[in-house]
DNA sequence: CTATTTTATGACTGATCGTCCATAAATACC
DNA sequence: GGTATTTATGGACGATCAGTCATAAAATAG
């Protein structure tokens, strides 16, 4: 495939990536149901026909965003937990970064959580983006559990699974109080106290 | 305060509080923003009006609907908390109904938890409500965890205040993963192993 | 050049939204 | 009886929704 292919037609005046980026800051703020077309349109400066030629409809844009998103923060999240280091101290890298992201004065949570508690709800179709998105991100935590296990930095009597679905559900949990902030703050404590729930004894 | 004195005016012909819990079925299963008058009237029988009349606006629904769920939920699970027996095992009893409720076969999650990942998207205002009502459950918490330790059957060296606050939000990252369902279903392991990692060791 | 294909943009569609008006019905007070 | 007050209900309100049409513009192909 060359990239200097000649494309038929009038050529796209936007960057497809840029808009992408604009429409998802609009979806994680006001929900997939809150969103309308001229908040996106406001949101990009761009006609809704564009949005619709260069990303499908409504739902089909929001699966778009849903796939973007997870494959940047399930992707990034994945690779500190896989990456050079101790793994313990990997997860604890990305509980802090979760915590960060749970008190981000935004105030704007999680998008994938957010869409999740929106599932279901007619129209919202994303729901396989989304599952494989946590099905990634569960499996990177089992890794780095197991390889911490194997480092001897958490107990070898829990199970790997176990604790990466624990994991996973603590982070979502604190997503979710994110929007409204009056238990997101105590989110590093919880994290941290689950370190070292899990933690060889000395 | 006499409930036979006599009310001026047509009496109401329906029950408020049936049409409350149908109201919030709608709410539950379709979110703040998905839900509509037509939605509502089908629901109920009623005309848009007399919701009018009897809750005020969609945003003063929506908060009845809040407070009425929060009371009858996060009541029901401090009572259980603060009841007779063991506080860990009571707090194993709330763990068990959660996993319940996380994977109902409605998969429509926790209601309080899809308000949260809604907050802030404008016009829903049910944000005090929902602060009350988690303030409560993690108060409810911590009494049990605080009494668990003097029973002997929590390590002592964790913080009652983390411990509830880790409770609840693995609690709600289940109910958020209850909406689309892959990994809602190992709620009751990862409760149980939270269990077992805070428990005194023999 | 013309023909073809794709994008850009303004205007429009029918449907649906939350809210409100107007009238009838049902009760209490006089 | 009549008056006042509240509810019940059909209908209409302007606004907004997602989606579509129609025309112009910008590129390639021949």
């Amino acid at each position: 495939m060359n990239s200097d292919d000649k494309i038929l037609g009038r050529p796209r005046s936007f960057d497809e990536a840029d808009a992408l980026e604009k429409v998802t800051q609009v979806f994680w703020s006001h929900g997939y149901a809150g969103t309308s077309y001229p908040a996106l349109e406001t949101a990009t400066g761009l006609h809704r026909q564009s949005l619709r030629y260069a990303f499908g409809d409504k739902a089909a844009l929001f699966e778009r965003v849903i796939g973007h998103y997870a494959n940047r923060k399930v992707g990034g999240v994945a690779a500190i937990l896989n990456g050079p280091g101790f793994a313990l101290g990997n997860v604890k890298a990305v509980f802090a970064l979760w915590g960060r992201d749970a008190n981000h004065p935004s105030r704007h949570g999680c998008l994938m959580v957010n869409a999740m508690a929106e599932l279901g709800s007619g129209g919202v179709v994303a729901e396989k983006a989304v599952d494989r998105a946590n099905q990634t991100l569960v499996e990177a935590f089992v890794r780095a559990f197991t390889t911490a296990q194997e480092e001897g930095a958490v107990r070898a009597d829990f199970n790997p699974q176990v604790l990466a679905r624990q994991a996973v559900a603590l982070g979502d949990g604190f997503m979710v109080h994110g929007r409204s902030g009056s238990i997101a703050k105590f989110a590093d404590d919880a994290f941290s106290a689950f370190l070292s729930q899990i933690a060889t004894p000395p």
